[in-house]
DNA sequence: CGGGCGATTGATTGCCTTCAAACGTGGTGG
DNA sequence: CCACCACGTTTGAAGGCAATCAATCGCCCG
């Protein structure tokens, strides 16, 4: 997912060959980027922040698919509208560029087609091993590889920010925010995690976390 | 994942531009058509039969990611090696494409590689629809969603001859075999389908199905 | 007719959810 | 500057749903 290197210019990177100005747009704590069903008119990168995508059920539930951090590209689609939804976890610089421009880059490069694919292709994959996760992992085991997965995405890959909250992580593991809770105090409690806040996590033995998830 | 009409000719067809001649081959029942890991040589189109796809954790627990029938293509990688593993369901007819093959047909035509991003786009789409089943619905939903899957796949939409055993519907649901029998049984004696035998399902009261799943 | 495997059904267990309450922290207004 | 409120988080107790354990059934094939 992670598609440039520089995160600070309105530019999205999607391969070596090809890179699309953009317009960079803020979005609030919890605002909709953009909806299930809506035109597909622009993909987005996020530059700053965190951006969750989700689907709900007919009666609401919801089931966030993934959570994007800077450098991530969200928002590709191949048809018309927004096969998912996208909300901005906190407040987040998002560049925007719009279809029709990356279509015509794509016709004209084969190239961009190619880096598109890969991106899709990298999507399926881990759309795929979350599949793994949500179908026969238990409480715990879904904790620890949200925690060994986000660290692994992370620049400091000891120390956590934690963007989301524990509803977030509930809602991305199928658990509830007491159940995701009462992992972390579990994890805390065995020295493989420290919480000196509920939202900063250090990673304090990371190889009894990548037992934990039991991938 | 529809991508041919035609099933009887030893080609896949990936787009309304192009078609590969390949290699027909037999798999008996769970014979293994390749596995995680290993080189990603081929990709396969069902000629007849059914085949699963599935990851494995360490310890051994399985999860299907898909059931791919008459038409479907699969095992399609972008990188060198397979990151799932396929076996036949049951003896299965596979048309086998050479990956060297496709990729100097992707590299000659835009087109081609343009319809590898749309095939690789709707599997995405699918895999994220299974990943709300598995992450935010209850046993009964999940089976009713999965019935209706599959209605929607076959031919005949009424009666539906099921290709997979209780565990490998188990096995994709995130579920045991014992939860997904007592789920047919529940349905049979709703009236909302017939079982005249256990690999037979017969839609009796479809909506009510739709209902049942929530989606 | 007997054996074996997949499926069904029943009884019990256990994990996660649900319900409920308390805690802590950050923000706001007095 | 502090009190208070709101919200997210934690923790506890109870309940429910699916897993597990176990036995029987039915069917296909030898």
């Amino acid at each position: 997912m992670q598609a440039a290197f520089d995160t600070s210019t309105d530019m999205i990177t999607f391969g070596p060959q090809l890179s699309l100005r953009g317009v960079r747009m803020h979005f609030g704590r919890n605002a909709e980027i953009f909806g299930e069903g809506e035109d597909a008119e622009y993909i987005y990168r996020v530059v700053s922040g965190a951006v969750r995508t989700m689907r709900f059920t007919a009666d609401g539930r919801r089931q966030i698919l993934g959570f994007h951090l800077p450098g991530d590209i969200f928002g590709l689609e191949i048809g018309d509208a927004h096969t998912l939804s996208a909300e901005a976890v906190a407040n987040c610089d998002v560049v925007m560029v719009r279809r029709s421009c990356l279509d015509k880059a794509a016709s004209e490069d084969p190239a961009a087609t190619r880096a598109l694919l890969a991106l899709t292709s990298e999507q399926l994959s881990t759309a795929r091993a979350h599949a793994l996760v949500l179908g026969r992992k238990g409480a715990g085991e879904r904790v620890a590889a949200f925690l060994v997965e986000l660290a692994g995405r992370f620049v400091s890959k000891q120390e956590l920010d934690l963007p989301m909250s524990r509803a977030d992580i509930a809602d991305y593991l199928g658990l509830t925010i007491e159940t995701v809770s009462r992992a972390f105090s579990e994890f805390e409690r065995e020295h493989a995690i420290a919480l000196p806040s509920s939202r900063h996590v250090v990673m304090r033995n990371p190889s009894a976390l990548m037992h934990y998830q039991a991938a």
